[in-house]
DNA sequence: TTCATTTCTTGATTCAAATCAATGGAAAGC
DNA sequence: GCTTTCCATTGATTTGAATCAAGAAATGAA
């Protein structure tokens, strides 16, 4: 476990052993089965995490629908905006596998910055990272056609199409798993 | 002029007079007629900007159409991705109106950052609202139907909706003009 | 293995937005 | 002023995705 963290840790972070120490002492780390509700609408949000083994989704709950937003994977981190902003929550989080996560709170993030304060220029870049990506899908959603949406998922993503059931992915790429399918029945047969 | 940048800083930024000092003697701020292109699809951004009077809209270029991904108007910062990691451009941002803008590059932002260090903080916190902002804006285009995205601009950007031509707005809303000019008519009859 | 549940596919139909085409108005240029 | 160009509207038609409705396949549990 300790392995998979530091692992985590240096490809992001490079870290002293000194540094990927007091990570490890804050005792971060939680096992969630897959179904496991981290955030529901409306509730503030007291965690943000990180994916060290397998699948977490966000998605709002329209008139009875889920609406996929997210997928995150190993390493990658789940920062809900209700967790910075302190408002409470629109969309909800769950686990779509049985998950190991890395759960950060505020206190934990301060007792890690009075620690290691250079941490804070880290979070300098990754907020201005996820700016960036935030606003690349953004604006990729709005140019693409839904089969041009599958398309770069397939090239961008292609272990996450296999790994999420279809009906996931089409909510995901806002088109229903019918029509997903028959994007795909195009695509083999081309 | 100072009084316009100075008003702007204060709102954003709770500066001491001699650090207003500091960026009014950079000499950022410039004119630009309408329709100016400050930055093409290719090119390296050089500059970031604040909007301190008129308003600027980004787009790409696809199949000969242009698809408005944002405008800003006054007081709004614009950071291309491009000048930000320093690869070409994939879209275009140019001057809807006549414009006067704080032009900002990344020796001028050097020199800023060597008098006020503490700005450093204030770009963390901005950079964390605008991934915020991002995340927000992609979420509602993907949960939400053509008339209900018209429905929120008009609610949270009325302003907008009437100083920007409807064309435009229609593009930025991912809906042809005739679409919109139908929207509208539906909500006036009710 | 069998049964049940969940997920994916396929077909028929409906619906909303795009497209095509024309007209009416407003702003810009002379 | 008038003309021209650009923009907004309206109507008719087409198109692509949603919906509705069954089945088929895969997954999981007993």
């Amino acid at each position: 476990m300790h392995n998979t963290i530091t692992t985590f840790l240096s490809q992001h972070l490079q870290l002293s052993k000194e540094e990927a120490q007091a990570f490890l002492e804050l005792d971060l780390v939680k096992a969630f089965p897959k179904g496991t509700v981290l955030l529901e609408e409306g509730v503030l949000s007291k965690s943000c995490f990180v994916v060290l083994k397998g699948c977490v989704r966000s998605y709002y709950l329209v008139e009875g629908e889920e609406k996929n937003t997210a997928f995150y994977t190993e390493n990658q981190i789940v920062t809900p905006i209700s967790y910075q902003n302190q408002q409470p929550s629109e969309y909800y989080i769950s686990c779509l596998e049985d998950c190991i996560l890395c759960v950060g709170s505020t206190t934990k993030t301060e007792q890690l910055l009075n620690r290691l304060p250079h941490l804070e220029a880290i979070g300098y870049q990754l907020n201005g990272q996820k700016a960036i990506e935030n606003q690349r899908q953004y604006e990729a959603y709005k140019i693409l056609s839904p089969e041009q949406r599958y398309q770069k998922m397939l090239t961008e993503n292609p272990e996450l199409c296999n790994r999420i059931p279809q009906y996931h992915l089409a909510s995901y790429l806002g088109i229903t798993p019918e029509t997903l399918s028959r994007i795909r029945k195009r695509i083999v047969s081309q």
